[in-house]
DNA sequence: ACGCAGCCTAAACGCTACCTTAACCCCGCT
DNA sequence: AGCGGGGTTAAGGTAGCGTTTAGGCTGCGT
């Protein structure tokens, strides 16, 4: 899945680094505007998938920026707010804004925030492995821009691979999570789904994905390796 | 549009009519259950839109309520905390609460907290996608100016996928939406009602929206995808 | 109170996509 | 060459879904 992105509209220089360092390192983009004004033009460019607002800004009311955010763009909204009046962080859920977090606060607090609204917004898990995608809520899957037209089986046998790339699932493994028993061991039901599979990939234009280990099972290969 | 409903877990008698006093004056259904044991049963059978659960009840730890609604239904839930501990707050939300309040609190700190909740999940009075647009407050659908003429069932069928586009509701899902509980199953209502949807749908000349999937449920197919 | 219309549901039937089996092939190893 | 393990393909059976019909319920108007 492509990295999230972060718009930080914060005045103070050190705070701004200071949360572009944490939210860096849980791996989102982060970018920063250093005003209000700065900051909504940053929330056209940047398309960021979240924005966290530092009230306070020398030129525009917090409320102002909330309003003007919301009224474009559908993003989730956390306010940093010094202030512990309660009037104030109401008006500002009212605005539109998603959640607050009053300074000083705990880095891990406004993560895990951030991971809250996050998860809003997407609506089922992802798996990606290089140009192959299975978006489980959907329960399609998908290689560069091809949507593959997998079977029930294949669709969990692909969504079970790609839980684990590169990990080798042997055929008892296999049967246990998508037959919830060992199948008899004179089946060949797993090879034929693998080869369905297999074409079905190749139709989209995927190659060498299904790695077959002589012995033990299959892996999904992560490309490059 | 219905009335919300939103069901209190907490074992404090006094704190719990409070609440049902302030958010019924709001407009909303209010239910209680003192244990949370009991809320889990009440989750089921309340259908409430939304949750407020108090920490610190008799019976269960409250991240176990927290994980076992999560579990079964897509339901906000708001954690009333009398700890400030940090860590507490995090893993409450890494368990998939999607705020907390501590207490004590502003009934208006909390009635704000509610409707920035409620907001979410509605997403408007309108739904939209591609040239499909389902006006809640009217109950009315329709097709590129033509209306649909959908029974209740077929509307609020269209309601629910329509709130997530792409995504695949399986039949439980579906079923716990429109009845309140899971249906026999050997019943085949659903599908019935989504034959009969189709078949308006096509009339007004929309095709291919409605999306089978096999074993598992249906979805609302966003054109181009 | 009666009849009507719209809706929900159960049941029956048909159909298709999917799963599985089984036969045959290929390849590498001993 | 023989063998074991996997690949591929085609054919049959079947679970799961689509569709239609009919019966019963509810709410409305007369």
């Amino acid at each position: 899945m492509r990295a999230k992105r972060i718009l930080v509209i914060e005045d103070d220089p050190e705070i701004a680094q200071l949360l572009q360092l944490e939210l860096g390192e849980e791996g989102y983009e982060v970018s920063w505007a250093p005003s209000g004004m700065q900051g909504l033009v940053q929330v056209r460019e940047d398309q960021p998938d979240l924005v966290i607002l530092d009230l306070g800004l020398p030129d525009l009311d917090g409320g102002e920026v909330v309003r003007r955010v919301k009224s474009s763009v559908d993003l989730p909204i956390i306010v940093l707010t010094a202030t512990d009046m309660v009037e104030r962080k109401v008006s500002l859920l009212l605005d539109g804004a998603d959640d607050y977090v009053t300074k000083p606060f705990y880095p891990q607090e406004l993560l895990a925030r951030v991971q809250v609204q996050l998860r809003h917004q997407e609506g089922g898990e992802i798996l990606t492995v290089d140009e192959l995608v299975v978006h489980l809520g959907r329960r399609e899957a998908f290689f560069k821009k091809h949507v593959l037209h997998l079977s029930p089986k294949e669709f969990e046998l692909l969504t079970l691979l790609a839980g684990r790339p590169g990990k080798v699932f042997n055929r008892s493994e296999i049967e246990r999570r998508l037959w919830g028993k060992i199948l008899d061991s004179s089946s060949n039901v797993v090879d034929v789904h693998m080869a369905n599979m297999r074409s079905k990939l190749r139709e989209a234009g995927a190659y060498g994905y299904l790695r077959t280990v002589r012995g033990v099972g299959y892996a999904l290969r992560k490309h490059g390796e």
